[in-house]
DNA sequence: TCTGGGGTCCTAGGACCC
DNA sequence: TCTGGGGTCCTAGGACCC
């Protein structure tokens, strides 16, 4: 808790979607929906054109679609969405060494902790100041707008930025957060979600006022002795969790939602196979390795389980990682239809040459027990073989990867688009850009030659100045973007 | 309406060791 | 022969966050 507003946080407003209205000049003011898109995805961010039809975050797809049919639905580009955000932590490393990243979207800063050539800040005009400099930077850089809260806590700098959104700044002076807190709900504390907000409206306590006077005792007895003390101590407004610079990654996973449940039992094995070949790629990337392997596995009716194992030593080798995945799906019944599969690596270590020693011994182990368990190789090959899909309604279901609709294409005629549907062979694009106005509409077949998957294009500060000068016509009184 | 994907932290029980 | 308590590691599940 500090007597100053020198915490900052700031968050993007509905930047995923954000990202592609500035990507895409035809869907400015209009609702853009980024998510899932097959049957059973979810919306990751909606503009706030769709957010006035009622679609928000974590909504199931299918649902945004029949509230806003008419907005716009794009796949991710999480590639174009990370390197936008670097240019953004970029510019909060301007203000001080200490930041702390939330998501590609939000994040801490310590503006005390700053150092030369930037002053650090010690009192809220100063901070304020800061705030406002930086969403002007943010804005020349890449033409999209955050929201800047300022507090002495992290909780109550992140309760500010929400307060500001979108587009504004507000800081809370030290000193009135006791009287803001207390009408408010309770879910707005940090760590009270759905169960936790249950668990304290049965006991009649629905705001952060009733929290702070329930006492500590009460808490606890209710919330469990860590989470329990945590919540009194936010109810209060205290909150002395430091901003902590960007820490190593402690566990890598990677899972899939199935469009179609899966019912057989090869085609189960070959997913987690493929699974953990993808996790292993993230976790060598990373330059890590790690000792815990675990599975998961939903079933069709939601119900979820984990099942792990630790080796005697850290490996980034994926036949390691496979063989453990293996084994564990080998206790896990599925007969029943499973919709989700998953695989993770923890207890990451960085790899060093005592770890090589590991997993040479570990391997010798491995390749003992795989004679003893037999050949299984075959079984997964002939599979692939024969189809190793053994569902073929699903095939028709899958969307070619590169015509999802939101990604980008060139074509040898038309130049650079995005796709904006694509089914029954064919592919519809919209050809323009950043910095072009709003482009015309074509349609191709699936497989025409001319038209072929392209690269993103960055929104830097040539695009963000023409962003601006679309807002400036917008304001007075064009309909039209400038070019 | 039917529920993504990537993480973090906490709890609790059992094994094992001292 | 019976009884003990504490610490650490592993496993599984759950809540929460973006």
């Amino acid at each position: 808790m500090r007597d100053q507003p020198t915490i900052l946080h700031l968050d993007m407003d509905a930047f995923f979607a954000a990202v592609e209205q500035a990507s895409k000049p035809s869907l400015r003011g209009k609702p853009v929906i980024v998510g899932g898109l097959g049957p059973r995805g979810v919306v990751s961010t909606a503009s706030y054109e769709a957010r006035r039809f009622g679609v928000h975050s974590a909504m199931p797809t299918a649902q945004a679609r029949r509230l806003c049919p008419n907005a716009a639905y794009l796949g991710p580009r999480f590639g174009l969405y990370r390197k936008v955000s670097d240019v953004v932590m970029e510019l909060l490393h301007e203000l001080s060494p200490l930041v702390e990243p939330l998501s590609l979207d939000e994040a801490f800063v310590d503006l005390e902790a700053a150092e030369a050539p930037a002053r650090p800040v010690r009192d809220a005009d100063g901070a304020h100041r800061v705030g406002e400099r930086l969403r002007a930077a943010i804005r020349a850089a890449t033409g999209l707008s955050g929201s800047v809260g300022l507090a002495g806590s992290k909780m109550l700098a992140k309760i500010a930025s929400e307060q500001a959104k979108p587009d504004g700044i507000v800081l809370i002076e030290p000193g009135t957060e006791r009287d803001m807190l207390a009408p408010m709900p309770v879910r707005i504390l940090p760590g009270v979600g759905p169960a936790t907000a249950e668990t304290l409206r049965r006991a009649g306590i629905t705001t952060v006022g009733e929290t702070a006077e329930a006492g500590s005792e009460e808490l606890v007895r209710l919330l469990g002795k860590a989470h329990g003390a945590s919540v009194y101590a936010m109810a209060h407004g205290v909150d002395e969790r430091p901003v902590v610079a960007e820490r190593d990654a402690k566990s890598v996973s990677v899972e899939d939602t199935y469009d179609v449940d899966l019912t057989d039992r090869t085609r189960v094995r070959w997913e987690v196979e493929r699974l953990a070949e993808r996790c292993v790629t993230r976790l060598r990337a990373a330059g890590r390795s790690g000792r815990t392997v675990v599975i998961k596995v939903r079933s069709y009716d939601f119900s979820t389980l984990t099942r792990s194992e630790t080796l005697r030593g850290p490996t980034d080798d994926p036949g390691v990682v496979k063989e453990a995945a293996q084994r564990l799906l080998d206790g896990v019944d599925t007969t029943a239809g499973v919709r989700l599969l998953g695989v993770g690596v923890s207890g990451l270590a960085d790899f060093t040459q005592e770890d090589l020693f590991a997993q040479a011994a570990q391997e010798a182990g491995e390749a003992e027990k795989a004679e003893a368990v037999g050949e299984e190789a075959g079984e997964v090959g002939s599979a692939e073989d024969t189809g190793g899909v053994p569902e073929p309604v699903e095939e028709d279901t899958v969307q070619d990867r590169r015509w999802v609709p939101g990604r980008d294409v060139r074509h040898a005629g038309y130049g650079r688009g995005w796709v904006q549907g694509s089914g029954v062979g064919k592919v519809t694009v919209r050809f323009e850009e950043p910095d072009t106005p709003p482009g015309r509409v074509r349609t191709f077949s699936v497989d025409d030659p001319e038209l072929q998957p392209a690269e993103p294009r960055m929104l830097d500060a040539a695009i963000a100045e023409v962003l601006a000068g679309g807002r400036a016509a917008a304001e007075r009184g064009g309909a039209e973007p400038a070019r």
